[in-house]
RNA sequence: GCGCCCGUGGCUCAAUUGGAUAGAGCAACGGACUACGGAUCCGUAGGUUGGGGGUUCGACUCCUCCCGGGCGCGCCA
């Protein structure tokens, strides 16, 4: 389990403000970290401020009070000082960082390992596209974005499943059914008419003569009902097939699969909707069961069951989270695409409607991707079937890129992704900067073998950092464990990409002033083969964590 | 029309969630050790954070009104 230096440091201001002012209440909300500038220290506190309020005196006289004390808990550890209106600045020395570096080498993979999650039950829903066709690549985003907020999850102490919701019932399926059989008929030359609102693209065309293959004419033949199920099911299985390929293509895999139609067969459908009743949240207008979600802040009531007497999409997903509920997790979070978020009212309303919990629903909307090659953008829809599949791109790009490119924003904002750019191996791609540095290690530790060290072999002497460079990129090293945590609280995997470009370029700098290696100087280089070791756990546990493969040479 | 998201150097994005003089990478220009991989490094230039008003010790961040872009507004899923 990895310590976090800003707790570590909180801890030892926490006891002086109990020492100092005993009437303020245990939890002082003050916040302890990393400065944007060198002259403003390591770390800074802004207690002073926060304080103020409550004790109705000028930040700075508080910073006064604050700093003998202080200064004599840091003995030998930092040194302190007060500048700006208020701040406490926090310089740490050599030896503090110690420990902490021993840490990185000791946890090795484990790294960054935190526990902020307590084993909490989370499950993460995320592509659940409609088996009607292939993936594209917005549909990778949502991929990329949910899988790598899993693994976050993970590391930070959660217990997480990974979901995939398949939209197998209902009227659109009917119509891939039905799409389907047109194709087919019309392999065996017979009149045809792909269905208004059905599906045109090719991929049909493939599952048709398949189909063709394997049972020749023989289809045609049977009665209607019979026919229609055996389409329907048959493109299902089909479509589900090449998704689950390109998935695996993008190293995204999941815990389970989830059928729409188990709901309704196992009766769920209607058990959700006896409870919505039961909660007296439904009304009857013009024929159908309605919920009334305006009271939670929708802006219309949404239909359950329509006057046909079957249930909407909407029933059939409130069943859905109910049965997620019922499996026992405390939190579940859905990945949408940003075509839904007109959804989320609804949702969120029949959540309450059911008596859950306030937070138990989390969801986050991607927003969609733009295709950029040379300056042309390409739009994407999977209705028109002018859209560029996810199968394309790993194919032209590869898996690390296009994760690294998808997840390099916040997901909540449009990306511009540009294939051209992407494919360039140079300092224009930012995941080559990183594996670069990762690769670099790997090359410093074959020269070294070869000149008989042992970058693993623990050091005799203690640590002393030759220049700020190197003092520079163990602190960046060390603060892994914090960025863990705060894109696991954010639900941001950007923050590693940030993160870890950052890193990279910290390790470049110094691989570029200092020479590693040096037969003249045994001791500094067992310390910077430890430095290099170091870094090279954090590369990889942060590209793990976003599901990039760390390679040894490139 | 209503709702949600977004607007930061020429381009793509950060800014520790209200903290100090708004930072990186591309692109531009100028440089780098006969040694560990030059897919690297160092430097220069580039800004009224879309605009106005407000909240306070302090605003890119919060409130309000405009402007511009994206998406949604089915008894479809």
């Amino acid at each position: 389990m990895s310590r976090l230096i800003t707790e570590c440091i909180r801890e030892s201001i926490k006891s002086v403000l109990h020492q100092l002012y005993p009437e303020c209440p245990a939890a002082v909300p003050f916040t302890v970290d990393q400065t944007r500038e060198r002259k403003h220290g390591d770390y800074a506190t802004n207690l002073a401020f926060i304080l103020s309020k409550k004790l109705r005196k000028p930040p700075q006289e508080i910073a006064e009070e604050l700093l003998e004390a202080l200064t004599s808990v840091f003995r030998g550890q930092a040194q302190l000082e007060v500048a700006g209106k208020g701040f406490i600045n926090v310089f740490l020395e050599d030896v503090f960082l110690e420990p902490f570096l021993e840490e990185v080498l000791q946890e090795g993979d484990e790294y960054g390992t935190i526990a902020i999650g307590n084993g909490e039950r989370v499950q993460v829903e995320f592509v659940s596209v409609n088996p009607t066709g292939p993936l594209h690549v917005g549909h990778g985003k949502c991929a990329a974005f949910g899988d790598s907020l899993a693994k976050i999850l993970k590391r930070a102490g959660y217990t997480v499943e990974k979901e995939y919701y398949i939209n197998d019932a209902g009227k659109q399926i009917d119509v891939l059914g039905l799409s389907l059989e047109a194709r087919y008929r019309e392999l065996l030359g017979k009149q045809a008419e792909i269905p208004s609102g059905g599906y045109y693209g090719e991929y049909l065309i493939g599952v048709a003569r398949m189909l063709r293959e394997e049972r020749g004419d023989t289809l045609l033949e049977m009665e209607e009902r019979d026919r229609n199920a055996f389409f329907r099911q048959y493109a299902v299985d089909k479509i589900l097939l090449s998704i689950r390929g390109d998935l695996e293509d993008f190293r995204v895999t999941f815990d389970h699969w989830f059928s729409e139609r188990t709901l309704y067969e196992n009766g769920e459908v209607e058990g959700a909707l006896d409870r919505l009743r039961d909660q007296q949240h439904t009304f009857e207008k013009d024929g159908a069961l309605w919920l009334e979600t305006t009271r939670w802040g929708d802006d219309k009531d949404r239909v359950l069951v329509r006057e046909n007497g079957s249930p909407t999409y909407f029933t059939s997903d409130i069943a859905y989270h109910w049965n997620k509920w019922k499996r026992g997790f405390q939190r579940v979070i859905d990945v949408w695409g940003a075509d839904h978020h007109g959804y989320i009212p609804r949702m969120r309303a029949s959540m309450h409607a059911l008596g859950l919990p306030e937070n138990f629903l989390e969801i986050y909307i991607v927003q969609f991707v733009t295709l950029l090659r040379k300056g042309q953008p390409e739009r994407m829809s999977t209705r028109q079937g002018e859209f560029i599949p996810l199968r394309n791109l790993i194919d032209e790009v590869g898996t690390d890129v296009a994760r690294y490119y998808f997840l390099m924003r916040d997901p909540a904002t449009h990306l511009e992704f540009d294939i051209e750019e992407a494919k360039k191996h140079s300092m224009d791609n930012p995941v080559y900067y990183v594996q670069y540095a990762h690769a670099r290690i790997a090359s410093v530790f074959r020269e070294a073998r070869k000149m008989g060290l042992d970058p693993e072999r623990p050091l005799k002497t203690r640590y002393v950092f030759h220049g700020e460079r190197e003092k520079e990129l163990v602190k960046k090293a060390v603060y892994f464990p914090e960025i863990v945590r705060k894109s696991a609280q954010q639900g941001q995997p950007y923050l590693i990409c940030n993160y870890l470009h950052d890193l990279a370029g910290a390790f470049h700098a110094f691989y570029n002033h200092h020479r590693i290696l040096d037969q003249s100087e045994p001791e500094r280089t067992a310390m910077r083969l430890r430095y290099c070791l170091a870094i090279r756990s954090v590369l990889r546990n942060g590209l793990s964590l976003l599901g990039i493969t760390a390679p040894q040479t490139m």
